[in-house]
DNA sequence: AAACTTATACTTAATTTGAGCATATGTACG
DNA sequence: CGTACATATGCTCAAATTAAGTATAAGTTT
C-alpha cells in the first residue's frame, strides 16, 4: 500500500480506446444525427468511430475530429465530451474474446449547410430511434399503446413488495406514469429501463436470443436498433444536448447565419420534443439578448414575412447562463 | 472508407487508462478533499488512483471504487463520473518515453463519519490549492493583490490588438473583472487560465522550469500544488458539484443522517464559497420538501436550539429538479 | 439581568413566468 | 376584388418566484 505509486506501466491488457460521435444536425425541423451504414460485419448502422491513436493523436478531441474528418468528410465546429463507457459486454464480439473496448463518446452540432453526404454516412432522424421522445403533436401513441401496459407489467411481475415498489418509482420517475411532468431531460432513464424490461431490440440481441423469435409474435421492439451500444451513446447526447439549450447558447450552431425567430424556435422545439409558447419565447430571446435584427426580411413565410435575425455572441459575456430557458409545453398524456 | 468497420484491433499502442477520484467531504465547515501522500517519485500529493483492469473490472465505477477501497480503505457512496483526460504532456514522464496516460476523473462524495484516515491518505483544504474560490467572507485578498494585477499585465501584453481582445474577454468572463457577477461554477476556466498565465506552479514545472528559479523573486504562484493534472482534475470535480448542488440534492450525500438547518446551509456555503440568505434558505428547502422535522432538537448550538431534520428521498420523484437552487451571495469585489 | 446568539414567522416589492388578446401584414384562392 | 388563412409582433394580466428585509422567540454567556 506504499509502493502503489511507483511505476505501474500497463499491468492492464487488452484496452482500446475508441472515440465515438453523435452528431446532430437540424434541416426542415428535424433533428437528425449521423450514421454510417452498416458493414459486413455490423449488421445495423451505428455511430461513426474510431480508435484513439496515442502516438497520432495530440488530443481525445483532435483523434476525434480526425476520424470524423476522414469518415464523413464533414469538419466539426462545436464539440462536447459526452461519456465514457466501459462496461463488458458493450460490444457483443468480446464474449467471444475480442478486446475490451472504452468508448470515449462525443456531442457534436453541425449546421444543415454543411452537410456532404460522403458515401456510406447519412442522416438518420433521431426520433426513429426514439419515437417516444417525440411529444411535438401530443403524447407519443406507442406509449400508450405498447410501452406504458409493459412497464406496468413489468412493475406487477416482481416477486416481492419492496421490489414492486422500487420498479414502480422507476416507471414513474422516467416516463412520468404516476401523473408527474414529463422531463424531456431523462432520455438516458427512458432507454435504459426500456432496455432492461426487453423493450428495445438491442436488450434480446445482446442476451443472445435470436431476433426472429419475439418479432415473430407481437411487436414488442420500439424504435429502430443501432449497432453495439450506439443507441445508449446517442440517448447520453440527446439527454444532454437537451440540457444545454436551456443554459448555454448551443442551439445557434444548428442555425444558418440569419434565421427567423420561428425559424429558431423550431428548432429549438425539434430538440427538446415539444411546443413553446410563441409570444413568450420571442420575449425571451429578445431579453436575453441573444439575438439581434439584420434588418432584413425574409420572404419564405407564407404569412407576414418575418424579420432575420442573427445570433449575438456577446452574450456570452454579459449574462451568467444565456441560453434558451424556456419551459417545454408537453401536452398532457391521453387518458 | 468501406472498409473502416472492419476488424480493428488495437493499432493504438501504449494506452494506460487510469481511474482518479475527487472525494470530497465536509467537516466543520469546511469542505475537503482526499489525497494521497507523495510517494517517493511523486514529489507532491496527487489524488488516489490507479489502472484500469479489464479482465477484473466489470465496469469503470466498479474498478474505481476497488481501487479507492484497497487504498483508503473508504466505502464510496455517491460516485459521479467527470470527464475523460487524455491530452499529451499530461505527466511529465511521458516526456522521457512514459507510456500514454488516459484518466477517467470521478467525483465521489462521502460523509464526515466516514473518514477513517488509513495510513498515508489525508484530507485536505479545498481552499488550499484553490484559494480564489473562497467569497464566504469577502472577495479573496489573493485575487486584488496578485491574480487581478497579473491578469492585466497578461491582457496589456499580447501583441496584436484582437489577441488583447480575446484575452480580455476571457479574463473577465473568468474572473469578472469587467464588473460581472461572480459565477462560481467557472472553477476549471479559472484554473485553466490561470495555469495558461502561469500563475500556478504546476505550468512552470510541466514547462520543465526549474521551480526554485521563480519562487525566489516575488511570489507568483497561487495556491497550493498537487501532482501531474490532478488540480486540473480537482478544478472540474468542483466545478460539476457546485453546478449540481442547485439541481440534485447530491448535498444530503454529506451530511449526517439528522442535521439542522445551519449545518446544512453552512456545507452548501463551503461548497459554493459563498454566503446565503437565512431565512430564504429555510423557506426554500422547506417549501421544496427537501426535508421533514424528526421532532427533536439539537443542543449545540450556542443560541435558542434548532429542531433536527432529516432528507426527504421521497423529494426525487416529486419534483423534477430538486436541490438547493438559491443565489449565492457573492460580497462585492473591492474597489 | 443584560448582552449575545441562533431560530423561525411573516411582510413587501421587484422580477419572472405562463397564458392569452389584439392587431399587423403578408399569401392563397374563390 | 374580397375573404379566408397564415404568420408576425405588440401588449396585458395574473400567478408564481425571488431578494431582501422586519419582528419576535428561545436559548447561552457573563
Amino acid at each position: 500500500m506504499t509502493t502503489r505509486h511507483s511505476e505501474r506501466t500497463s499491468t492492464a491488457s487488452g484496452v482500446v480506446i475508441d472515440l465515438s460521435a453523435a452528431i446532430v444536425t437540424v434541416t426542415d425541423e428535424e433533428p437528425k444525427i449521423l450514421l454510417v451504414r452498416p458493414a459486413d460485419m455490423a449488421p445495423r448502422p451505428g455511430l461513426p468511430f474510431g480508435p484513439f491513436d496515442p502516438t497520432g493523436h495530440r488530443t481525445l478531441e483532435e483523434g476525434l475530429r480526425a476520424w470524423v474528418e476522414e469518415q464523413t468528410a464533414l469538419h466539426l465546429g462545436y464539440v462536447e465530451q459526452l461519456y465514457t463507457f466501459g462496461d463488458r459486454f458493450r460490444d457483443p464480439k468480446e464474449r467471444a474474446g475480442g478486446p475490451r473496448p472504452v468508448s470515449v463518446g462525443y456531442l457534436a452540432l453541425v449546421r444543415q449547410t454543411a452537410l456532404k453526404d460522403a458515401g456510406d454516412s447519412i442522416w438518420g432522424d433521431w426520433y426513429r430511434y426514439f419515437p417516444w421522445e417525440d411529444w411535438r403533436s401530443g403524447a407519443p401513441t406507442i406509449i400508450d399503446s405498447l410501452i406504458a401496459p409493459a412497464l406496468t407489467e413489468w412493475v406487477d411481475s416482481a416477486t416481492s413488495k419492496p421490489d414492486r415498489n422500487r420498479r414502480r418509482e422507476r416507471v414513474n420517475l422516467a416516463f412520468s406514469l404516476g401523473g408527474a411532468a414529463w422531463d424531456n431531460e431523462r432520455v438516458l432513464d427512458r432507454y435504459e429501463l426500456l432496455y432492461e424490461v426487453g423493450l428495445v431490440f438491442e436488450a434480446s440481441f445482446d442476451a443472445g436470443a435470436d431476433p426472429s423469435d419475439k418479432l415473430a409474435g407481437t411487436q414488442t421492439h420500439t424504435g429502430a436498433a443501432l449497432t453495439k451500444d450506439h443507441r445508449r451513446i446517442l440517448a447520453t447526447a440527446m439527454g444532454r444536448l437537451r440540457a444545454k439549450i436551456k443554459y448555454r447558447p448551443v442551439i445557434f450552431e444548428l442555425m444558418a447565419p440569419t434565421f427567423t425567430l420561428l425559424q429558431l424556435q423550431r428548432a429549438v422545439e425539434a430538440l427538446s420534443g415539444g411546443r413553446l409558447h410563441k409570444q413568450n419565447f420571442r420575449r425571451l430571446v429578445a431579453h436575453e439578448g441573444l439575438v439581434e435584427p439584420t434588418g432584413h426580411i425574409s420572404g419564405q413565410t407564407g404569412g407576414r414575412p418575418a424579420e432575420l435575425f442573427r445570433f449575438r455572441r456577446e452574450v456570452v459575456h454579459e449574462r451568467p447562463a444565456p441560453g434558451v430557458r424556456v419551459a417545454v409545453q408537453v401536452s398532457k398524456r391521453a387518458g
